[in-house]
DNA sequence: GATAGTAGAAAGTGCCGCTATCCATACCTG
DNA sequence: CAGGTATGGATAGCGGCACTTTCTACTATC
């Protein structure tokens, strides 16, 4: 196919498909002459793997080169490759030296008995999130992390699950990190909409609900 | 105190306070004279928070006017306020018209008991999350979904037991929106930092982590 | 053979979150 | 009370980024 099918089966704009190949997000496709290339359903899946990073991740295009080559990488385990996807969403803004964050988020990963490194974008992006919740005067929210890691937990076995779902190694590691991608998003409006629900339920002078949801 | 103590408690330099002025995110000092002007706690207090909003939670400049307007305003009720900070958060893209995507939605709403109003911003941005699934290919993906209103219950109780133990109503807004925000960066980030334990174990040989977490 | 499409490169655009510069005035130190 | 520094207020500028536009020299297609 040419660039004009691949713009319209996608909606991308022929003049951003050309920026993509530039900015080397989108391989070139194959030449038949000096000006005519043809693309094929590698790029038509590509293509909408960046804008799914792009548009529902909000990852720069810096960011999302780098977790496209981890995923091409033919030598990167998954792990790494999760490392860079997780690096390339959590952004680093790379903040404060709040050592009484600091030390929070250890108490928290100790009490959770997870060996953690401190190194890690995760725990510098918790630790970064304690800092400006002690900014703005929010003390107890160090304690409502470990009702997030219980809830984490349950998670991580689900993403971990559906990973193990994949045929190869090549769509696992898509799964993965196009799955931490939108399952933030999805994460994100679910708890709203649950958290809409339950209060919902309250106005409604309902018992904090065990009818729909018995919970363990 | 003076715009300069402002700045240096806050780390924010003087010309961004004033930016802010002028937008409107911070109001304005008492004015002692034509050029001179008090700024007090409540402003200390207002910066912290805008950068908060803006750094962590990654607000625009108009979002975090919209929520700050419904913080202050006296006649909006919590449910209200925690409706436009979910609007700001959610940054609704508006995106594809897809029907499937709608139609699993709802399927899924249903399954849950939830009765939600399909244009509120959290719905949206969930079908446009499962219409990019979609696109990509993740047929499975809305099967996540189930899961993830498992563990977003469980956050909804713990968030809304959390507001109610502010002392004021204004704090109890406050602690819902800045939570919102704070909560879903740590929310994410634990979630990483639980993946990285899981699959850490299972490099181990252990199974699937029962010994940490009794888990119900 | 006219029309439309294409690769590739270079320059331009629009938005957004600041930042710099000015000015007239006020405070503050010596 | 003089002189340097800070302040409020206003206007203009800047840097980054994600595209878009424009151009040229070709090529496929009707």
């Amino acid at each position: 196919m040419r660039i004009a099918e691949l713009s319209r089966r996608t909606g991308v704009p022929v003049p951003t498909i050309k920026f993509y190949l530039r900015e080397g997000l989108l391989p070139a496709g194959e030449l038949t002459s000096p000006n005519q290339a043809r693309y094929g359903d590698v790029h038509l899946h590509r293509l909408r793997l960046v804008r799914a990073l792009v548009e529902v991740g909000g990852l720069s295009i810096a960011a999302v080169r780098d977790v496209l080559g981890a995923l091409d990488d033919p030598d990167k385990s998954l792990h790494k490759a999760m490392g860079t996807a997780e690096a390339a969403v959590m952004a680093a803004d790379a903040t404060s030296d709040d050592e009484v964050a600091r030390a929070q988020a250890r108490e928290f990963a100790e009490r959770q008995g997870w060996r953690c490194h401190p190194e890690s974008d995760a725990f510098q992006s918790l630790v970064a999130v304690l800092a400006t919740a002690r900014e703005v005067g929010l003390d107890s929210f160090p304690g409502q992390l470990d009702g997030y890691a219980h809830a984490a937990l349950g998670l991580a076995r689900q993403d971990l699950a559906y990973a193990l779902t994949a045929p190869t190694k090549d769509a696992a590691m898509e799964i993965v990190v196009v799955g931490s991608v939108l399952g933030d998003k999805a994460l994100a409006a679910v708890r709203r909409l649950a958290r809409r629900e339950l209060s919902q339920r309250l106005d409604r002078g309902e018992r904090s609900g065990q009818e729909t949801d018995p919970d363990c």
